[in-house]
DNA sequence: CGTCAGTTTGAAGCGAATCAAGAACAGTGG
DNA sequence: CCACTGTTCTTGATTCGCTTCAAACTGACG
């Protein structure tokens, strides 16, 4: 089931806000979710304030709950030796988490230049009240859960598919996420990223990922192009990818 | 610094529980967070009633939280032509949460036989009232971000170790998890596992489990009998896990 | 026009998978 | 107690997917 949203059903509930323009990813994903009361409009347009911009290839310190406005972010650990492992990506719409307590091992890094916006204030009061903001509640849930679910993704494309499956899992994926958030036109959205990143993200080399994106390529299954991903065929990308079709 | 925990602690505030005997690993990751209540403690004993055995190799499903008291679970991902994927290991003392409102496409399965729990009224009761139950909540807030700090440990694993490193820093994990709930005795600790499940944690064949395994025992790092795994080497381990050895 | 980041291509080597078969072991029933 | 069964572990030979190294190519940009 897709999750698209209407654009009326967005504009009709959208307001005035402080920090951040209307009909964006993070509206989207929010009013996705049912229509907020004015009590709940209220309070999210009050505790989102000033977006904070951030240099790409800079790193990102997480104090508190933050949300992406545009741009992506990673999260990523670093071995003594220098490999690198990228855990996560974070899109526009989604929710970087505070891990300051933990000593994890990983941090935050911009893949490209970053928009974001605190969210500690918003997080806060949704979590001491959540009766009085259910929408609210219910997106933060989803965010929790969202984000638990790509790190089980990553362990499966990491562990056990091969090279060229874990290149179409992953661009599957991207797909779904950036069409919740209105961000697919034509079956192709953003794709800033470069062979090497991608090479962290899934485990592999930069060469190799060269060599399987140009197999997908070839085979028709997508396309790239400035900065654009297209998928053209869509059967054989979830085949690729292990996934079931209506499972997109 | 380790979690390990004052025997006199424990039993300091062990009192007569309803479902389960005291000084069990679960006890002991609470205990070691600090001293609970009167109420507190009260609140738990009432709350964990009735544990439950379940079958080696059953299936095993959690509709709502769940502690395991004693055995090992994991919970895994099949893909479409039959490989595995484990996700995650639980072992006594860990949770198991309440997924199903999700479609991850993931199981629980028993590892060996399990005995396990309910805690659905107990999670619930702590997470109304957090402010009347501090410790409790402490504990569940821990459980769930320990949760998290092992899929990126998996996805490191799976994503960016080489083979014997893998299985080194698998083993450090485990270590560091039952030394935590009291059930390492003189280095060594449970390891019921076969290689067949090894490789399917790890992402690799079993028959290559059993060479680094090999590799592992001869270079004197450790030693395996009778589903136990001693460690020998600690140094050695930590260097082939490609962790920091004062982490340990 | 040179520079630099990113992509592409080729060749060689290695790490892990796969296939196959045998050995050790635990459990079962006679 | 021992033959019988099935599971787990071990070992060897071969194949293949991916890495590594190295160099050339492309395009954006000052």
């Amino acid at each position: 089931m897709s999750l698209h949203v209407a654009d009326t059903q967005v504009s009709a509930k959208t307001r005035p806000w402080a920090g951040i323009a209307s009909n964006t990813p993070i509206h989207n994903r929010i009013f996705s979710l049912g229509n907020l009361s004015d009590r709940e409009a209220d309070f999210l347009s009050q505790n989102l304030q000033r977006p904070i911009l951030h240099e790409a290839a800079s790193e990102l310190t997480v104090a508190a709950p933050l949300f992406v406005l545009s741009g992506w972010v990673c999260r990523a650990c670093t071995l003594p030796d220098g490999r690198r492992q990228i855990l996560q990506l974070f899109i526009a719409g989604d929710l970087l988490s505070d891990h300051s307590r933990r000593k994890t091992g990983t941090s935050y890094a911009c893949l490209t230049s970053v928009k974001t916006i605190d969210a500690d204030a918003l997080s806060i009061g949704v979590s001491r009240a959540p009766e009085q903001f259910p929408v609210l509640a219910t997106a933060f849930s989803n965010l929790d859960g969202d984000t638990e679910e790509r790190l089980i993704g990553q362990i499966v494309r990491t562990g056990r598919l091969r090279a060229h499956e874990r290149l179409a899992h992953l661009i599957l994926e991207l797909y779904r996420r950036h069409q919740r958030c209105g961000q697919v036109a034509g079956n192709s959205f953003p794709m800033p990223l470069t062979q090497e990143v991608l090479a962290d993200i899934l485990g592999l080399s930069q060469v190799h990922i060269n060599r399987m994106l140009q197999q997908l390529r070839h085979e028709g299954v997508v396309r790239t192009a400035a900065g654009k991903m297209e998928i053209l065929d869509f059967a054989r990308l979830a085949t690729f990818a292990c996934v079931a079709e209506n499972e997109i």
